[in-house]
DNA sequence: TTCATATCGATATTTTTTTATCGATATAAT
DNA sequence: ATTATATCGATAAAAAAATATCGATATGAA
């Protein structure tokens, strides 16, 4: 067991379920009853055996020879393995454009995430709600941490405040960052940090156009 | 060499180097003008040799044994291996709260992508500009994209849009597609696809606040 | 100057991941 | 009822990635 990996199952595994989940989603919306490893290798550009092997961490049931797996059970088992069934409830930190953006996204509620109350210093913000959560002055984000018992946050300030806000929040018991600043976060091992990297995706893009523009000529 | 992968380079050394690249920027901030593959490891939470290792394809140079890198001259070679310096222009379709916060990012210029415009299909915001760039109506998109000769777009219209806006778009030029939306494209092979997919993200966050946890006991 | 040491770059080893193979079996066709 | 076939699940083989090792060398200390 490395450190990427948790259990058995490891991370490339973990990247991957979210998207057969999407595929299947989509299965489900035309009335699909089964689908094969074959079928959604296929969708999610994938091998049948990457498939099978995955999907075998998440499954209770089994698949049939000849049919392959049930859809709808299929469904249930990867949320229910991803966690989407475990509401973990987290704050914002920085309610700029884009924190307003992730406040204001009713979809964080179907893959378990609570988005309870958004913290910002602009005093034009502060008191107004946004999807219902209010937004409060950063000053209580310690207690509110305390209070409510929070692990998770969600960081989108601005660059240079980022490093001092991600300290603060660790300090008031937050054991998990969502970053999307654009900032380097140096942090104990003991906390989880997710860089929401755009940079970093979008370097893949453009090395994946370029292939395909060389490949068309 | 698989599907995963450009040239010798691997799709997970593509991942790293943004990260290394954040590191290197804070070091260069602090005026450090040499690093070890032992301290860039460390602050990236990997081991030295994967760094020598996703280094070399990048320098043009070579790394002093017992000093290091230069740390300035390393930030240049992973930008231009990055293509930071060779700008790719892109337009963004749904300028909704999410698109707004895209458009309106000007830390994009910095790592090679400039959105020439955006789409949307409601009234109240066409004809607006965001960050100097104008808001014009899904009936432009097919004129814009072939009198820019445009390769790249940004989607980040509601999930039930996704799929017509994709077919859209690539039928009229496009090539590379971010999807900021939570649906799932099914596009010919052809076309490079980025799945900015906060649930996938999201949960593995959980997982690893999950494993922090239950050490802490 | 000589010696000790940190680090590179190359390569060897180990581990992980992907891919292929194959016997068993559910379904459909004959 | 028999046969053909698609698919599973397990496992074997191949490929890729991560990690460790080691000779060469730049630097600073003795």
């Amino acid at each position: 067991m490395t450190e990427d990996s948790f259990g058995p199952v490891s991370l490339v595994t973990y990247n991957r379920m979210p998207l057969y989940l999407k595929a299947l989603y989509s299965m489900r919306e035309k009335g699909e009853k089964f689908v094969s490893s074959v079928a959604l290798a296929e969708v999610v550009r994938d091998n049948p055996s990457v498939v099978k092997k995955d999907l075998s961490y998440a499954i209770r049931g089994v698949g049939k020879p000849k049919v392959g797996y049930e859809v709808g059970a299929l469904i249930e088992d990867i949320e229910e393995f991803l966690g989407y069934n475990n509401t973990k409830e987290a704050i914002l930190v920085g309610v700029g454009r884009l924190g307003q953006a992730l406040m204001g996204y009713e979809g964080f509620s179907k893959y378990g995430l609570n988005i309870v109350a958004g913290f910002d210093v602009d005093d034009n913000i502060i008191g107004k709600k946004i999807n219902g959560k209010e937004i409060l002055p950063t000053g209580k984000i310690a207690s509110v941490i305390d209070k409510l018992k929070i692990k998770v946050a969600i960081l989108a300030t601005s660059k240079d405040k980022a490093q001092f806000m991600a300290d603060l929040l660790v300090k008031s018991g937050i054991r998990a960052i969502w970053n999307f600043t654009p900032a380097h976060l140096i942090l104990s091992e003991e906390i989880a940090v997710k860089n929401e990297d755009l940079a970093a995706s979008f370097a893949i893009l453009s090395m994946q156009l370029k292939e395909i523009l060389r490949k068309e000529k």
